[in-house]
RNA sequence: GGAAGCGUGCCAGAGCGGCCGAAUGGGACACACUGCUAAUGUGUUGUGCUCUUACCGGGCACCGAGGGUUCAAAUCCCUCCGCUUCCGCCA
């Protein structure tokens, strides 16, 4: 939720973002008149029952003749805040529906237009000159035994796959570099729930546009997260946290459900985009003034994980249409794919300054030990697609792939994996 | 899964249906006193919405959540959630 205040003072930016996004501008003029009409409605109301508060007493004060008389106007009363209050039900209603219409204020210098409008911030590495055939992931997951999507399928069903033998190994030691380094520059290590409340979901803003996106309980009214970003700013919902020093840094492991409702067809092959995958994310509480340096750190910290595993790729600024509700700016770093011949999306970090915080009800003492909303980040450090641009990128001609020096702990000392004959 | 009990402010812990935003104790903060510390005394000690808005101040709401009864609910009733204990079942 954007903050009702700054909508209230300075409604051409809300509108200018708006339009940005290729949104509706005049959604803040529905939401400044449905304020207006929730603050009058509300305001009748509290003179109804100030009044109402009064006559109670003096009922049970008054003496036993004039108590009818008082009863009776008391019982009139009661009446008309019954009413008042369902039109401040109402009026709450209306506001909130018009409140959530509203997508995050952006940050000033994002690029405007949809998906196609990113601006490259910087490209890093060099693209592979393969010899030989270029094998894509799955033909080279499957000659070294790592990768079965067959048998995902049999046992799951389409976007499922098994990750075995060296493909096993290959993402545990990638998901652990991740949680060292992030644990090494002082992130709270989490494994969270992924399994969620309603209100958590909603609180992260999960429900809305992408809805159809997640998996749902029915039998127990829980959701399956798309994200470890869902539990970790769920964790502090409700809370003051301190952050009157540096932001207070988590990295989570976990479990990712994603129904990828809207993209049949896309990405059928092999684990680009599945059902079910492994992620390891980073989420950080700050102040807002601290936000937008904070995005860069996230940044910077993806891009660590990115030169470790030594694939060339690229910094996208995200254009505003295609931020998503919670964000006000977004990186994506996308690395080469040699199958597609294309940059695919590896990571993706979001500053939702304060508008993830002010659902969950997050935040902070200032200076005057006053509560403010804090600000909450996130960003992707590994997740299993990113053994898709290892394997491509890393392929020798004869089906065999190099592993990455960062990654060779994890995999027994290997420098090489060999395609099982 | 069955049974019982509990859920109040930073913490502990009272609270007859009206005078309870809520006693009392602790903690924290401020001031005073003391050569310093400790002790003592006095005061402050919530959040949200709203009116006025520079400030002071006023109004309303909030006692796990949501409904209900009543002129009036922390206090009575219902539902849900959470915690504790006991029984059963099962990794």
């Amino acid at each position: 939720m954007i903050d009702l205040r700054f909508v209230r003072d300075d409604p051409d930016t809300v509108r200018a973002s708006q339009r940005a996004r290729g949104a509706d501008p005049a959604a803040v003029d529905r939401l400044l008149d449905a304020d207006a009409q929730r603050r009058a409605v509300v305001s009748a109301g509290d003179e109804l029952r100030a009044e109402q508060k009064a006559l109670g007493r003096a009922v049970g004060q008054a003496s036993p003749e004039d108590r009818p008389a008082l009863l009776a106007r008391a019982k009139d009363l009661a009446a008309r805040v019954k009413e008042a209050e369902a039109a401040e039900t109402r009026a709450n209603d209306a506001l909130a529906a018009a409140h959530k219409a509203i997508d995050n204020v952006i940050e000033a210098a994002t690029p405007p237009g949809g998906e196609t409008d990113f601006v490259v911030r910087k490209t890093v590495g060099e693209i592979p000159v393969l010899s030989g055939p270029v094998r894509d992931h799955l033909e080279l997951g499957e000659g070294l035994g790592a990768i079965d999507t067959e048998r995902g399928a049999k046992v799951s069903g389409a976007r499922f796959y098994f990750l075995r033998g060296v493909g096993a190994q290959l993402q545990w030691a990638l998901l652990n570099l991740a949680v060292t380094k992030a644990a090494a520059a002082g992130f709270i290590p989490v494994i969270p729930p992924v399994l969620v409340k309603p209100e958590s979901m909603e609180g992260t803003g999960f429900l809305g546009e992408h809805s159809d996106e997640v998996y749902r309980l029915e039998a127990d009214d829980l959701y399956l997260v798309g994200t470890a970003e869902v539990p970790l700013a769920a964790y502090h919902s409700d809370e003051i946290l301190d952050l009157s020093g540096d932001p207070v840094r988590y990295v989570g492991w976990s479990s990712c459900f994603r129904r990828e409702a809207g993209s049949y067809g896309k990405d059928t092959r092999g684990i680009i985009r599945v059902h079910q995958f492994d992620k390891v994310e980073m989420f950080a509480y700050c102040r807002p003034e601290q936000a937008a340096d904070e995005h860069l750190r996230l940044l910077a910290f993806e891009e660590q994980m990115l030169a470790a595993i030594e694939v060339p790729y690229r910094v996208i600024d995200v254009a505003a249409g295609d931020l998503g509700s919670s964000a006000a700016r977004k990186y994506d770093c996308e690395a080469w794919l040699p199958s597609q011949q294309a940059y695919r999306e590896l990571t993706s970090t979001s500053n939702c300054t304060t508008f993830q915080a002010r659902r969950l009800s997050i935040r902070y003492r200032d200076a005057d030990g006053k509560p403010q909303i804090a600000a909450t980040l996130n960003g992707t450090l590994a997740t299993t697609r990113w053994i898709v641009a290892i394997l491509e990128n890393h392929q020798l001609p004869d089906g065999a792939v190099r592993v990455p020096e960062a990654l060779r702990p994890g995999l027994g000392g290997r420098e090489v994996l060999e395609p099982a004959r």
